[in-house]
DNA sequence: AGCCTTTGACCAGCG
DNA sequence: TCGCTGGTCAAAGGC
């Protein structure tokens, strides 16, 4: 940091060759609907995927898919589901509707437009009826808009589903925090869940922050869902309106993607970023930090509005307005009673979906945030992911909540690192998302809690391990894992045959005991 | 000239 | 104390 003084180092610099610039590969749009919707429309409930080719979660999903309303893991445990935001008002998976609405059974094919446009709401307000709106559109700014912007990226015409399941995500997120506030007993003022959008003149530079990883990761999207060769690849994070001086790269244990960081260029401006770019050159995953204390430069480089899209450099457009708060987790905290959540995870996890034009984040707490002296404990982050792999055919991006990389011994004998967790729609409990640690294995695993039941547990493998179950293990689930181990096997290998690179997944039921 | 990227080394936290 | 790991520094070079 600034204030390190640091030995001199010697470094040569090495000249070795530059990472592959990155280019993106565009899959092909009915690869990515046929593998991911198969024949069904697109069954988004689990929308979030895992962004591999997909994985177990949008195939199993896609065997739920036939109602629109049991999309949901949690919902399928709890059974029917009786959505709290239903009822003229806001449905929480709104945004899945229109999708499989406008895009119908031909989701990637045809002209592939994404009519969002067509079918929006009228208000495109959630949970109305709630004392706080949770996500509403500033006067002059239309859904449409909204959707349409450069900064979401994701609605334009012409666009793929790409593009549609970052934006089912990005519904997700406010949806299910939508949800969630009436579970979280989320408070308006500061801990508001709030989506809203806004113009930049409308941004106070204290929602930047999150702001930039939705656009940066709808750019990213834009890039990879048009399908026309670009030349203005994302060599660097795609262009969020502000300046990023690259001051590091490392290859991160768990990752099997090189990370990059960057800092904001503004003097003074406390931010950074995350980005791990997979070999090809996709952005796999953004993580933001700290808020910026500025607006965004007006006049931008060229190289940074040399955008990927071409569109991106739109400082009037609407944008999304996420904003993460790391200083006032106890309301969440006390909200997710129950959940399982360590410590850290409980001081990482407030999320708030800003306005723009609210005051939600005074400066008092964006510099209280900013001087913190110890960002891994309170840690304010956005992550905007779209998971890579080297067998991907599809490209999905997800915005996860990052909590902190901690490994969790799970109840199934193997080594688990949590790298995120969301809430999902109609369930107060945050699903989480796990990796298995060991190095070279990829698979990974997702585990949700009924929203009626905590205890109950739906956990998700995607992929197979390529090594035995680690010798030693502590788990505090012990009790649970006699009956993981017999459920294991009652449970039938599911074989999706919608996507022939699709990894063996299993889909587990289990009554998980907690204490 | 100024800014940015690259990259090996260093630092600090943690178990 | 030591090793691991993530994060950062800063010289060198490129644009």
């Amino acid at each position: 940091m600034a204030g390190n003084e640091q030995k001199p180092s010697k470094t040569s610099s090495s000249t070795a060759p530059p990472p592959s610039r990155p280019t993106i590969t565009l899959p092909p749009r009915a690869s990515f609907t046929e593998t991911l919707f198969g024949n069904n429309g697109p069954a988004t409930g689990l929308g979030l995927g895992f962004g591999f080719s997909p994985g177990p979660m949008t195939l199993v999903s896609n065997l739920f898919s036939d109602s629109e309303d049991c999309k949901s893991f949690s919902q399928l445990l709890a059974g029917a589901m009786a959505s709290p935001a239903s009822g003229g008002q806001f449905r929480p998976n709104f945004l899945e509707q229109q999708l499989e609405r406008s895009s119908g059974d031909d989701v990637g094919g045809g002209d592939g437009d994404f009519r969002f446009k067509q079918s929006r709401p009228a208000g495109l307000v959630i949970s109305q009826s709630q004392s706080q709106p949770i996500f509403s559109v500033p006067p002059g700014l239309s859904p449409a808009t909204l959707l349409e912007s450069p900064s979401l990226g994701m609605l334009s015409p012409g666009q793929s589903p790409f593009g549609m399941t970052h934006q089912q995500a990005l519904a997700q997120v406010t949806a299910q925090a939508a949800q969630a506030q009436s579970h979280i007993h989320i408070q308006a003022d500061r801990s508001s869940f709030n989506a809203n959008t806004t113009t930049q003149q409308q941004m106070p530079p204290s929602v930047s922050d999150s702001r930039l990883a939705m656009k940066e990761s709808s750019n990213f999207s834009h890039s990879n869902q048009r399908s026309q060769p670009s030349s203005l690849i994302v060599d660097k994070p795609a262009d969020d309106s502000y300046n990023w001086r690259k001051y590091g790269q490392k290859q991160v244990k768990g990752s099997e993607f090189p990370r990059s960081y960057y800092k904001c260029t503004h003097p003074n401006c406390p931010v950074k970023k995350k980005v791990e770019r997979s070999l090809d050159g996709q952005v796999t995953e953004i993580i933001y930090k700290g808020q910026h204390n500025h607006q965004p430069p007006t006049n931008k480089r060229g190289k940074d509005t040399g955008s990927l899209n071409g569109n991106s450099n739109n400082q009037g457009s609407s944008e999304l307005a996420f904003q993460f708060q790391s200083g006032n987790s106890n309301k969440l905290k006390e909200g997710l009673h129950g959940y399982s959540m360590s410590q850290k995870d409980q001081e990482s996890s407030q999320v708030t979906l800003g306005t723009s034009d609210s005051e939600e984040v005074d400066d008092a707490e964006t510099a209280k945030d900013e001087d913190e002296p110890d960002p891994k404990r309170r840690s304010t982050e956005v992550r905007v992911s779209e998971p890579a792999s080297s067998h991907r055919t599809v490209t999905e991006p997800r915005i996860i909540v990052q909590t902190t990389s901690e490994v969790d011994l799970l109840d199934d004998g193997y080594r688990w690192r949590k790298y995120g967790q969301k809430v999902v729609k109609g369930n107060p409990y945050p699903r989480s998302y796990y990796k298995c640690t060991t190095l070279g294995c990829n698979v990974r695993k997702h585990v949700e809690r009924a929203s009626t039941d905590p205890k109950a547990v739906i956990t998700t493998y995607e992929g197979k391990h390529n090594h035995d179950v680690p010798a030693a293990k502590t788990s505090s689930h012990n009790t649970a894992n006699s009956n993981a181990s017999q459920i294991k096997q009652q449970n039938a290998r599911t074989d999706f045959r919608n996507n022939n690179q699709q990894p063996v997944a299993r889909l587990r039921l289990k009554e998980e005991h907690l204490t």
